[in-house]
DNA sequence: GCCGTTTTCGGCCCGACTGTTTTCAGTCG
């Protein structure tokens, strides 16, 4: 079987948290979390890779190469082995425990003989924690609260209902006259696809008073943690927001500490050190004079590093420091780019919304086309037949009429069977402008089925993009299990766009993959799947799926004009 | 474990907050 970057990765990172609980050297375990988002972020394939080009892997160095290579060649690394041998696998879910670190989860588990929540649940009981040297009362409840908060909110809120709930507090604080600057920051800012905490940033002369009014907010419950800066609450349906105030001079380095990511500033830090200068949340400092030299705003801290702004979606570590000091930083995708939707519903099949509804809110969002793309009949519960299918031509053709600057195209979203076939013959779908095709079923097939099934669905000449690649509903159903890197070299082969699904549940491809698609040179479509005009406004989480992958817009199908699109058609149909 | 105009050892980002501490360690981001 094929090892993917992801694959090494999710090992490195093992690495790491095993260490980490085996009380390592907090660098060792630094240095193994580095390396996986290096290998993760890394452009070539490391699968069949020799020494010398694993190497070359910034970060990478001897004793990790031996390691990577260890399980390229055997499927296995032996020292991770081990680890996993001598640590209970409950002891590795106390450090996700919040409040509860790699140092306090050992001390315990040694001096309690303790290995799982349910024992030092347990423990807390009889009230054992509190003779050990350094923890006391305090840290039992914390602890028990930690573990309910796990409990509740243990899989992370996804982006979408995060930022509701950011949006609303912002605009609850902003009643509040002492605010001058406020933003969303952390995991939130970088729209990643799901949150863990809800980070708020506010400017003001008085901190004091932002942080009274954020605690009489109706949804805030909760008191965690209340300083003189900061304060941390669960609001009422247990999302945990922390609110940071800075005074106005400092917004621009304290919105880049806020914004993370944490490793992203660990590798700025590091780089403002070999310029004599120190980065903290109040500005950029000279080191020895201590004098602050660029704070206001995030664009002059990174020019005083030497860089431009980077946007936050990429401040990963996954390369973007570098890109950004060499001039070379992706010039990202916008939801302006999008001049069509090739993936929308109607009321035919699922949709909420009659074609009328759809098409003329399509239209009002200035888009160039727009593909209107109900289920073929592959799928038996949505009662709709071919002749229904190739009547829909009709209605098109006269509400095509209604709208002369948009073009509407006239497509399907047929059914990937078990073998990679699709709903109708070839003559059928000959007869549409536009096909996605997408798994809705059989979820669990083995890998080497998934990624055939996906490859022969790309052979089809009528399949022009595959929706939703991995099926995956965040929270709900994990993903089909395929061989990445053989559906994107296939996706390129049979010249078939992946599409980055926007709906918020969905946000499928991921990005990581979408990175990864984008090195073999795969073309993406970015596209709504509406199934009522509400949800165009899913858009903004596609776009963000496409900034985090370092997208361009010339790597995105919908972002060309319908010349290049209807070329992009005919090339594949030629095939 | 990585790395090097501080180069093969000794560093490795920085500060807020909490709880248990009389000066600091752990956790978090």
């Amino acid at each position: 079987m094929p090892k993917t970057n992801e694959d090494v990765a999710e090992l490195l990172d093992e690495m790491a948290e095993l260490l980490a609980i085996s009380g390592y050297d907090p660098f060792r375990v630094r240095a193994y979390e580095k390396a996986a988002r290096a290998v993760a972020a890394y452009a070539k394939d490391i699968d069949g890779m020799d020494d010398a080009g694993i190497l070359a892997i910034p970060t990478i160095g001897k004793g990790m190469a031996v390691r990577i290579r260890e399980y390229l060649d055997t499927g296995a690394m032996h020292e991770l082995e081990e680890l996993r041998a001598q640590i209970p696998a409950g002891m590795r879910e106390l450090i996700h425990i919040p409040g509860l670190g790699p140092k306090k989860a050992r001390i315990i588990a040694e001096e309690l003989n303790i290995s799982t929540v349910e024992e030092l649940i347990a423990a807390i009981g009889e009230h054992k924690l509190k003779d050990i040297k350094g923890l006391g009362l305090k840290t039992e409840e914390n602890i028990l609260r930690g573990i309910e908060q796990l409990r509740q909110h243990g899989d992370r809120i996804r982006v979408d209902i995060a930022l509701a709930l950011a949006e609303e507090l912002m605009e609850g604080l902003k009643s509040c006259s002492a605010v001058i600057d406020i933003a969303t920051a952390g995991s939130l800012r970088r729209m990643q696809e799901t949150i863990g905490d809800i980070d708020i940033l506010a400017s003001s002369k008085d901190a004091n008073g932002v942080m009274e009014a954020f605690l009489e907010l109706e949804m805030v419950g909760r008191t965690i943690a209340r300083g003189d800066t900061k304060c941390s609450v669960l609001t009422l349906r247990g999302m945990q927001v922390d609110l940071r105030v800075v005074p106005p001079e400092a917004w621009g380095a304290a919105l880049i500490y806020f914004t993370g990511s944490k490793a992203h500033n660990v590798k700025i830090r590091g780089l403002a050190l070999k310029k004599k200068l120190t980065l903290n949340e109040y500005g950029l400092f000279k080191l020895d004079t201590k004098t602050r030299v660029a704070a206001r705003t995030e664009e002059v801290v990174y020019k005083r590093l030497g860089m431009p702004w980077i946007p936050p979606p990429l401040r990963e570590d996954g390369g973007e420091v570098e890109a950004a000091a060499g001039g070379t930083l992706p010039a990202l995708i916008a939801e302006d780019h999008l001049k069509g939707d090739l993936h929308t519903h109607t009321n035919l099949t699922d949709g909420q919304a009659p074609i009328e509804e759809m098409v003329d809110a399509a239209a009002k969002r200035g888009l160039e086309y727009y593909a209107v793309t109900d289920h073929a009949e592959g799928l038996p519960m949505m009662r709709v037949t071919r002749e229904k299918l190739l009547a829909q031509r009709k209605i098109i053709d006269a509400l095509q009429k209604k709208y002369p600057s948009m073009t509407l195209l006239h497509g399907m979203e047929l059914n990937i069977d078990k073998a990679g076939n699709v709903d109708y013959d070839v003559d059928t779908l000959a007869r549409f402008d536009w096909l996605n095709a997408s798994v809705h079923g059989l979820f669990n097939l083995t890998r080497e089925e998934q990624t055939k099934r996906i490859i022969a669905a790309m052979e089809n000449p009528h399949v022009h993009a595959i929706g939703h690649p991995t099926g995956r509903q965040i929270g709900r159903r994990q993903p089909i299990d395929f061989d990445p890197e053989a559906v994107f070299a296939a996706a390129v082969r049979t010249g078939t766009a992946l599409e980055i699904n926007c709906f918020p549940d969905r946000q499928d491809l991921k990005s990581d993959h979408v990175r990864r698609a984008r090195e073999h040179g795969v073309t993406f479509t970015i596209s709504t799947d509406a199934h009522s005009v509400n949800h165009f406004r899913n858009v903004r989480y596609g776009i963000a799926i496409a900034q985090r992958g370092w997208l361009e817009p010339s790597m995105v199908l919908n972002c060309k004009p319908l010349s290049e699109l209807k070329e992009f058609v005919a090339r594949k149909r030629a095939r």
